[in-house]
DNA sequence: GTCGACCGCAACTCTGTGGTTGCACTTTGG
DNA sequence: CCAAAGTGCAACCACAGAGTTGCGGTCGAC
C-alpha cells in the first residue's frame, strides 16, 4: 500500500490547522476561512485534498457544506505504521541475536 | 507536539523506497544510489531529512556510513496518530448519543 | 605514497503547489 | 423576489524542494 500521499496531504501546516479544528467540531470552508489567515479559496484547497485521502467527509446543512475530521482513518494509518516500525525492530533484534550467539 | 516535519519527510515516494530499503538491511548512501534511479547526492539528501525526523541512524564502517531504519519512531507516530483518530472519534459519537436523547 | 571509493558542499534547473484575486453560479432568508 | 451568503472554477504569482552536475576532501586498500 501506498502512503506517500496521505502523508503528503498531512504534511502541510495549514492543512494539520485544518484537520484539527475539524477533529473538535464541524466546520464550513467559510468558517475555517473566518478563523485563519488564508483566504476562502486556499481552505477550499486544502479541504479537497484532504478529502481526497479520505481524512474529511462533508454534509450539506442548509447551503454550507459542513466538514467533519474521520478519526478512523488516522487510526487505519496508525494501524500500518505501526505494523511497519515492529517489522523493522524485529529484523535488529533478530540480528542482534544472531551477533551475539558467535 | 509538531507532527508536519515528519509528515513531510515521510510524504515523498523516493524516500519511502530509501527508508523501506533501510528497513530490510543497512546501506550506504552510496550502495542505495547503485540499486535506485537517481543520482547519489539525491540519496544524501533524502537521508539528511529523514535522519533530521529521526526515522533513520548512521554508523561507520571503515569509510562509509551505513543507515538503518529507526522503526521505534514509526511506531511513536502510530500512538499519537491512533490517540488523535480516536479522540476524533470520541468527540462524534458523544454528539451523537446527545442527539439520539432529544 | 598513490589511486580509488565514499562522502560533503555549492550552484543551478525545473516542476509542484500553496496562496492570491476575480468572476460566475446556486441557494437561502427576509 | 432580491440581496447576501456560500461555493466552485480559472488564471496567475512565488516559493519550496527534488533532482542534477561539478568539485574538493578524507580515508582505506594495495
Amino acid at each position: 500500500m501506498n502512503l506517500a500521499p496521505v502523508f503528503s496531504a498531512l504534511a502541510d501546516e495549514t492543512r494539520w490547522d485544518i484537520l484539527t479544528r475539524l477533529g473538535a467540531r464541524e466546520l464550513s470552508a467559510s468558517a475555517l476561512a473566518d478563523e485563519m489567515p488564508v483566504s476562502r479559496q486556499a481552505i477550499a484547497k486544502h479541504l479537497h485534498s484532504l478529502a481526497g485521502a479520505g481524512l474529511i467527509e462533508a454534509d450539506r446543512v442548509g447551503r454550507e457544506l459542513r466538514y467533519r475530521a474521520l478519526g478512523a482513518q488516522l487510526s487505519a494509518l496508525a494501524n500500518d505504521l505501526d505494523r511497519i516500525g515492529r517489522e523493522w525492530d524485529a529484523r535488529l533484534t533478530r540480528i542482534k541475536a544472531i551477533a551475539e550467539r558467535l
